[in-house]
RNA sequence: GCGCCCUUAGCUCAGUUGGUAGAGCAACUCAUUUACACUGAGAAGGUCGGGGGUUCAAGUCCCUCAGGGCGCACCA
């Protein structure tokens, strides 16, 4: 018998431990790869996907730092130069629509803010929130070098950032123009494609007469000033009318002029054939529109309501003005018949659920098939490898039918677009005079232009980037491209390992930009989570009342106890269950492996010298050491779920019922040779086995490590030798 | 429309290249000052969604049907 200290004569209590044990790590200073011994050479790097920093973690984010902080603690322990580098994200729209329930709450609004107020409310407001996310982090383990932390709105990712922008921009990848974009009334900004959402319903189908016409529309309320009436070029029953026919027809508000138009966009057979278009406020309209050169007329205002164009319904809102505009035409004997049935799919807005309103506005885009294309052709070269699998055709399938990317945003919160535009009034400088109209109009610069040839100004643009197309950037940009030492050692990486959610918000973005502005793909491995979802598998919400907080839980069950149960039963891409039954059996898990180790230093005083082992003694070794390797197989192929479930089950019903069961009887009796063997296999499984779930679980065993009589020193057990 | 996935024990899910089904939880029967009740022993539970094919051998590969989920794009 030897003396154990007192703490384990009682269970094991996280509380008193996770603190402390966090304490030690991070004042070893290890969690820095420079600060790692001379046995740690070959670098291994993740970029954390960096959290919003406009609220508490989520489930969702306690699966990513269990993940990542057991690939690089695995790593770490087999002797590379682990770097996992920590980040915030400002998250532009998310924390402006965050910000924006916060003044609905207070009884303010956006709108009418100063924006240079609103923009320094909401960093402080983020600056507070990532304070408290890192303290989140910290508790949840996270062995990430903190002293390499970056926030998306640090000046020097905002200057690669630019200079990114800038060279699409001179590679004529960027370019501004008139089109259509994704309109949310209520957030008052464009949105991506990505942004938006589709829903089915069903709506009233209205044939409406337009002169000899009778035209199809779900849309009234914009047909006010529908001057088109487009058909198929080889739709028979409109033969006799030609391309650029005129004729007056009697409209909404009195005879208007019609244009026929002749364009292959129309569906013959769908409706009657024939349509009038609304290009300010439709997709379509608008490119059949820029292919005749007709004019584009906008209907609708910004907030939604109607222009003075629809006179007596000018100042409504179109969702009221609908039903008053349908009465109108039945009135006036417009309206032929409608079909209560029709179906179709709406765009909506991802965040408000609001109905989006196309318009048409200045927009920067950037073109997005030759970003695409290498990309797609390194992935056709399994140059990346996908967990799942079945992400690889996912990637390729979006890349290969990619459309432009309108990356401005009409809010304050984010990275100001570097694009200058020349003022109106034009005054040539003196003996300049003969230089009259050839000012730039539009120039991408880091720094305000000056006019070579008037004193006019540069106003910068309002806009703002889309929040992903700095995170896109955020590989090389955290690693200081493009002379840092940092990016020449660590990039490209090794991993990345986020969300399936985001694949193509920000994965395949970080690809795509990646590739363009250093010329390597930013990392060579993708590993997606799924959801956590509430024990039934419904998503955790706030309305639905299942959230669960991960702090909560990590307080209540210990943070090791959280981890195994967001690993085990958790494969690559597939949603994971999370419920509070399941950690407390892991909670118990960690209790068991404490007093394992408590039997093993009590009856089994540690000589520190390597004995002989007895033939059955060297079976088991040989079982366990075969294991070992199993595990640190499934390891590196990304299989954590079933490492996981391997030393539990190993730990709990082999070593723990077997093993130790029937050492008691070995320990208690008279056979010397046979005694010593089984110490010294009992004190070889529990020190590896140690080694081998501190990735899973690392603060338990840390402090049994800190508590043994094999520790080495001061060294950590994190930065201890992986089994072989 | 285009694409991806799922269906295995009551529940949640594993099952890596085809070798004859596993874990956790729940439920059942015992044990009860044990390193640990945050426990142990034991037993029960599945024709692997249906059908067909390839094979000596299929939960695993192919075809097909049914049910479910997801992504992308859509005609006013």
């Amino acid at each position: 018998m030897a003396d154990i200290p007192e703490k384990f004569l009682k269970p094991y209590s996280p509380s008193e431990t996770e603190g402390r044990i966090y304490k030690l790590w991070e004042e070893s200073g290890l969690f820095n790869p420079d600060k790692l011994g001379e046995r740690h050479k070959e670098p291994f790097t993740i970029i954390m996907p960096p959290p919003n920093a406009n609220g508490s973690l989520h489930a969702g984010h306690a699966v990513f730092v269990t993940i990542e902080d057991l690939i690089i603690r695995f790593k770490r322990m087999q002797g590379h130069k682990t770097l996992w580098l920590p980040g915030a994200d400002h998250a532009g729209f998310e924390t402006q629509v965050v910000y924006e329930k916060k003044l609905e709450k207070e009884g303010r609004s956006r709108f009418g803010m100063d924006p240079e107020e609103l923009r320094k409310e909401i960093m402080d407001f983020t600056l507070h929130n990532k304070q408290f996310m890192e303290g989140q982090l910290r508790e949840l383990g996270s062995s990430c070098d903190w002293s390499r932390e970056k926030f998306t709105l640090d000046s020097d990712i905002i200057k690669t950032v630019y200079g990114t922008f800038q060279k699409l921009y001179n590679d004529g990848l960027v370019y501004r123009g008139k089109r259509t974009v994704n309109w949310c009334p209520k957030h008052q900004t464009s949105l991506s494609e990505l942004e938006t959402e589709s829903t089915e319903e069903q709506t009233p189908f209205y044939y409406l007469k337009y002169g000899p016409f009778t035209i199809g529309t779900v849309r009234p309320e914009t047909k006010f000033a529908d001057k088109y009436v487009v058909v198929h070029p080889n739709d028979r029953r409109y033969a006799k009318y030609k391309h650029g026919d005129k004729l007056t027809v009697e409209w909404i508000n009195g005879p208007i002029e019609a244009t026929i138009i002749k364009d292959e966009a129309v569906e013959k057979d769908f409706g009657t054939g024939a349509m009038t278009i609304t290009p300010a406020h439709s997709q379509i309209d608008f490119e059949i529109a820029k292919r005749h050169g007709l004019d584009v007329e906008p209907i609708i205002d910004l907030r939604g309501k109607l222009l003075p164009l629809a006179e007596e319904f000018a100042g409504q809102k179109i969702t009221e003005a609908r039903a008053k505009i349908v009465e109108k035409l039945t009135a006036k004997g417009l309206l032929v018949k409608t079909d209560e049935n029709y179906k179709h799919t709406i765009k909506r807005c991802y965040k408000c659920l609001g109905a989006i309103e196309p318009q048409v506005r200045d927009q920067w885009f950037i073109k997005m098939p030759p970003l695409a294309k290498p990309v797609i052709e390194k992935i056709e070269k399994d140059e990346i490898v996908f967990y799942p699998e079945q992400y690889q055709k996912i990637m390729l399938h979006w890349l290969r039918s990619i459309e432009d990317w309108n990356v401005s945003r009409q809010i304050v919160w984010g990275i100001p677009i570097p694009a200058w535009y020349h003022e109106k009034k034009c005054i040539p400088k003196p003996g300049r005079e003969e230089d009259v109209g050839k000012c730039i109009e539009t120039i991408v610069s880091l720094d305000q232009p000056e006019c070579e040839f008037c004193n006019a100004k540069y106003e910068q643009d309002s806009d703002t980037f889309d929040t992903w197309f700095s995170s896109g950037q955020w590989p090389f940009a955290t690693l200081g491209f493009p002379d840092s030492k940092d990016f020449k050692e660590f990039y490209p990486t090794q991993v990345m390992e986020t969300a399936g959610e985001i694949i193509f918000f920000w994965v395949a973005r970080m690809l795509m930009l990646g590739l363009y502005r250093t010329g390597k793909l930013p990392f060579s491995t993708v590993y997606l989570h799924g959801i956590v979802t509430a024990k039934d598998g419904q998503k955790m919400s706030k309305s639905k009342g299942n959230v669960i907080s991960p702090l909560e839980l990590s307080e209540k069950y210990g943070t090791d106890a959280l981890r195994m149960a967001l690993i085990i039963g958790n494969t690559p891409g597939t949603t994971t269950a999370l419920y509070e039954e399941k950690i407390n059996a892991y909670k118990k898990f960690a209790n068991k492996l404490w007093n394992i180790s408590r039997f093993i230093f009590e009856m089994t005083p540690h000589t520190g010298k390597d004995s002989e082992l007895t033939k059955e003694d060297a079976e088991k070794w040989k079982i366990f050491t075969d294991l070992s390797k199993e595990i640190t197989d499934d390891l590196e192929n990304y299989r954590f779920y079933l490492a996981g479930e391997k030393l539990y089950h190993y730990l709990w019903h082999e070593f723990a019922d077997k093993i130790i069961e029937e050492s008691k009887d070995i320990l208690k009796g008279e056979n010397t040779l046979e005694k010593q063997s089984r110490v010294f296999l009992l004190n070889s499984v529990l020190s590896s086995s140690l080694k081998l779930l501190h990735p899973f679980m690392p603060f338990i065993t840390e402090e049994i490590w800190q508590s043994s009589p094999w520790k080495n020193g001061s060294t950590p057990l994190m930065i201890e030798t992986w089994p072989h």
